[in-house]
RNA sequence: GGCCCGUUCGUCUAGCGGCCCAGGACACCGCCCUCUCAAGGCGGAGACCACCGGUUCGAAUCCGGUACGGGCUACCA
């Protein structure tokens, strides 16, 4: 049977980063077996739809370097892939059910459930919808639902148990007094996500069902459904949540969570999909860093974990960092793009790529380390020109020295910055530890940064020097 | 409350009866390299395998209970 999953988010707001590592075992499922991935928008939430939530989806899948073969602006064989636009099917289909008195016409108002809810609770019992529909002549409740507004709901047995073999978590099942008669047809016409699933699913030959952890104890409901409509229940699986670092969900009270949050902190798409994939799966092996092309090829639903997982931003920022390095300075010239002020030199900007690859764990943090180069002035605190055990006055002798030492230089070129700088400390007496860090403030304004003898080639002589004498005034001036 | 799921270093995990007085990675600490910071190399600390009982010659691995955590319990998905 050819392999068909699907990634069905609802478009409730801006794409989940939980949601991707949803989407991510999918698209592994999919691709590894030359299957087919199926993207199907479920709206039957008419309340909490938001219209830009699609194009977050498909902005975040694009920038994820996922791709799929059937989905709402591309079409395909099952349309349509909105659920929205699929009213008619599930009518067609609750009606069938209703017909086989496998469902059955609910004329209760949401104040009498409502009610009937507070009751039950005061008594302490499980609150559930308490079936009083369900037997009213089928013929008259056909009648009165002609002018009534109703919902249908399924009839679910009073006994017994209902259980499935998830391909994860292994055989779970339910009792089905546990279970109510659920609504599959809303007054508004609309299905039920309930309902809708199971329908979809099957019309769309859906294979697999891959889903969240915590469609678990819903999965009784949909069997249900199966059942009642006699179809083939496909195989499932339930994967691990990804919780915050909290334990709790995964939500803004623990920073960014859409992707494209990430995307414009400057994170690769390649560390989040190695990073992500990671969280509920083991390849059973020491290695860890995969691209997408190698967690296609690697990842088994059999190493799938049944335990949730936790964020943890440190372990991401180290694959961003891993990621970054893999990456050649021509590439890293491409994704650090968005990230630098549009007047910087291009040309110098290239020249850095190399200087500070190893020095950033994320995109953005790049700007930061090389604006010296572009501003024309650097302002900082005169105390970071002076080593520790050293006297100002010290400072500016050895930043006169080094300002005459690079004056005349031939080639003023790393190599010969280094030795000039190295002849310049051991003339006055300091380490060259000191030196460089005075001459390093001096230049860049600041005490961290990239190779010393690198930037000053790059910010050019004329510049260099006009630091080295601005940094000697302002000693002199404090 | 009811139903379901889970529990190995702080975090992600390896482990599917003897190879484990538990291995790797992130983070942390130290050393090396070194013009700073990184990156890299080496080393360290860190888990009485939630707890209790059982099965077994032998249990992190199997079974039961308890505790704790999570999820669901809507005309939300």
């Amino acid at each position: 049977m050819r392999v068909r999953v699907r990634f069905a988010p609802s478009p409730t707001g801006s794409l989940h980063i939980g949601g991707v590592r949803t989407i991510l075992y999918n698209y592994f499922m999919a691709r590894q077996n030359q299957g087919a991935f199926v993207l199907r928008i479920e709206d039957t939430d008419q309340e909490r739809f938001v219209a830009s939530a699609l194009d977050s989806i498909y902005d975040g899948l694009g920038w994820m370097g996922l791709d799929w073969d059937e989905g709402p602006r591309e079409g395909g064989p099952h349309g349509p892939y909105v659920q929205s636009e699929r009213l008619e099917i599930y009518a067609r289909h609750a009606a069938e059910l209703v017909a086989d008195r496998a469902a059955y016409f609910c004329f209760c108002t949401k104040e009498r459930l409502e009610q009937m809810r507070r009751a039950q609770q005061a008594r302490g019992e499980i609150t559930r919808y308490d079936r009083r529909c369900r037997n009213i002549d089928p013929a008259e409740a056909a009648e009165r639902a002609r002018t009534e507004s109703h919902v249908v709901r399924l009839k679910v047995p009073e006994d017994g148990v209902i259980g499935i073999e998830d391909l994860v978590y292994g055989h779970v099942e339910w009792p089905l007094r546990a279970i109510e008669d659920q609504v599959l047809l809303k007054s508004d016409g609309f299905p039920t996500y309930q309902l809708a699933v199971v329908i979809d699913d099957h019309l769309m030959e859906i294979s697999h069902v891959f889903r969240a952890e915590d469609w678990l104890p819903s999965t009784p409901k949909h069997l249900l459904v199966y059942r009642a409509f006699g179809w083939e229940v496909p195989p499932h699986a339930h994967l691990p949540n990804v919780l915050g670092p909290d334990g709790k969900k995964l939500s803004k009270r623990h920073g960014a969570t859409a992707v494209s949050e990430f995307r414009d902190a400057g994170y690769l798409p390649e560390a989040l999909a190695n990073y992500l994939s990671l969280i509920g799966w083991s390849p059973a092996t020491e290695e860890e860093v995969f691209s997408l092309e190698e967690l296609v090829a690697r990842w088994r639903i059999e190493h799938v974990q049944r335990a949730n997982g936790r964020w943890d931003r440190e372990r991401l920022d180290y694959f961003n960092g891993v990621w970054i390095r893999r990456l050649d300075d021509e590439e890293l010239g491409r994704r650090l793009e968005p990230f630098l002020p549009a007047e910087w030199d291009r040309r110098v900007v290239r020249e850095t790529i190399p200087l500070i690859r190893e020095r950033i764990r994320t995109l953005a943090e790049a700007s930061e380390l090389i604006a010296f180069l572009f501003s024309d002035r650097v302002q900082y605190d005169p105390s970071l020109l002076v080593p520790k055990k050293r006297a100002p006055h010290e400072a500016v002798t050895a930043l006169s020295r080094a300002t005459v030492a690079l004056r005349y230089l031939e080639p003023f070129a790393p190599p010969a910055i280094e030795q000039a700088l190295g002849g310049v400390a051991s003339d006055v007496e300091w380490s060259v530890r000191d030196l460089t860090l005075a001459v390093r403030a001096a230049v860049t304004g600041r005490k961290i940064g990239p190779p010393l003898y690198e930037s000053i080639a790059l910010l050019g002589r004329e510049r260099a020097l006009e630091r080295l004498e601005g940094a000697q005034e302002l000693l002199e001036a404090a």
